[in-house]
DNA sequence: AAGTGGTCTAGACCACACT
DNA sequence: GTGTGGTCTAGACCACTTG
């Protein structure tokens, strides 16, 4: 099964709780010694769930006092991408589809060979434009080693690649090393969006790695600026 | 003193030996055990301490195999912020310098006020140019509420308001929300940075909470687009 | 089979808040 | 003082990787 986790069934029902309205914004959720009897665990790990829910800002816990409800799942308009949300899973109910400009097998420059930390090895590479209610809204160039992504067809690259990793290959997902800027259009922003010479985009690198640490993914997404809004979460530890 | 915490103190040591190359690249660690005999501590103390630099991107463990090295510290040229981390913090070696150009208490917009979670009270209004080797580089508007933040005077703005938070007043930082986004440079960023009608501005809004979960901070910073690299890592739950 | 991390427990003890 | 979270321990047991 794989997903038998105490720590996280228990994070998951509170989560629904909160989002269902089951507890109600400010209210004080039980103490962590009634959950446990109540989940039958121990105190530590509720804590462990509870700490998900904190680090994702939904609740606050205070030393002396208890725990409270401090929003709900962070589901706007915004556009996010984490390493599980790829940009189809955050986007909701809008319509993205895309549109496969390339899809090659071949060997990586350098660079992008020394991203991926290979040697000697082939990558596809891909390169796809996004549209958002059928307007066109982000290029994307996509490097992946076919070492650790095999068969990959277009089909995949439709919906979500993310999908085919996760659910055909059962490869984890780990960590994603995120760089946001900005930066003038160039030209084949122009032509592929269908822009003017002097618009603005958002560009975001990304590196993606495996839960046994492998690298999977380098992708380059650059955004028409209008709709692009990154939203995110920092925790102190 | 405060800062007693074992796990923490074992997370500090680790990391420097890391940067300072004690641990080199792809090294691998002792084992948890080792290290908990190491540390004079249980292994679930040993395993806190090096989340949390799994969760920086430092580390990477692998059950069955063991714990390697995978980066260094983040410290580029890239102008990161976090909770802990103002500007003032991250950019490192090079000079920053703040210029005031208002410092007010006044009662909030309806706006501010539902940012901050707060009713009938007074705020502090500060707007600051900062200036990266002298030259004007972004516009800071920030809003903090006068009844968590006591005693503020222009010194500590010049400085890091945060530093006179953590250590004056002795208060600790927990999570901040931040959306980063691009605009066209309004009247403000035109009189205020010197830059044409037509520049592209990278806009960063933040707000921050207290480890007691009350907001004692909204602000919104608008960069030169030039000189800004937003750098983050997403660890999976 | 041996090495290594991850999950989980039951309980001790401390720090902090409320009243 | 009582309630509540946070830290820490010592050890059990399981899951995964590697030789």
């Amino acid at each position: 099964m794989g997903e038998s986790l105490k720590y996280k069934g228990i994070y998951t029902d509170i989560r629904d709780k909160i989002n269902k309205g089951e507890y109600k914004l400010n209210e004080k959720l039980p103490d962590g010694e009634t959950l446990a009897a109540y989940y039958e665990c121990s105190k530590l790990t509720v804590k462990k769930a509870l700490d998900i829910l904190v680090q994702e800002g939904m609740i606050v816990r205070r030393r002396g006092s208890g725990t409270f409800v401090k929003g709900v799942s962070t589901n706007g308009e915004a556009i996010a991408l984490g390493p599980t949300a790829g940009l189809v899973k955050t986007i909701g109910k809008q319509k993205i589809t895309s549109k496969i400009i390339l899809f090659s097998i071949e060997k990586p420059s350098q660079e992008i060979a020394d991203k991926l930390e290979i040697e000697n090895e082939y990558i596809y590479k891909i390169i796809r434009v996004r549209h958002l209610n059928k307007e066109p809204y982000s290029i994307e160039h996509t490097f992946m080693p076919l070492s650790i992504i095999k068969g990959l067809e277009p089909k995949h690259l439709e919906d979500s690649i993310y999908n085919y990793i996760r659910d055909d290959l059962k490869l984890k997902m780990h960590s994603a090393h995120v760089r946001i800027k900005g930066d003038k259009a160039n030209d084949e922003d122009c032509s592929l969006l269908n822009i003017d010479k002097d618009s603005f985009m958002m560009e975001v690198e990304k590196l993606a790695t495996l839960e046994n640490g492998s690298i999977f993914e380098y992708s380059i997404t650059r955004h028409l600026y209008e709709n692009f809004v990154f939203e995110t979460v920092f925790v102190q530890n």
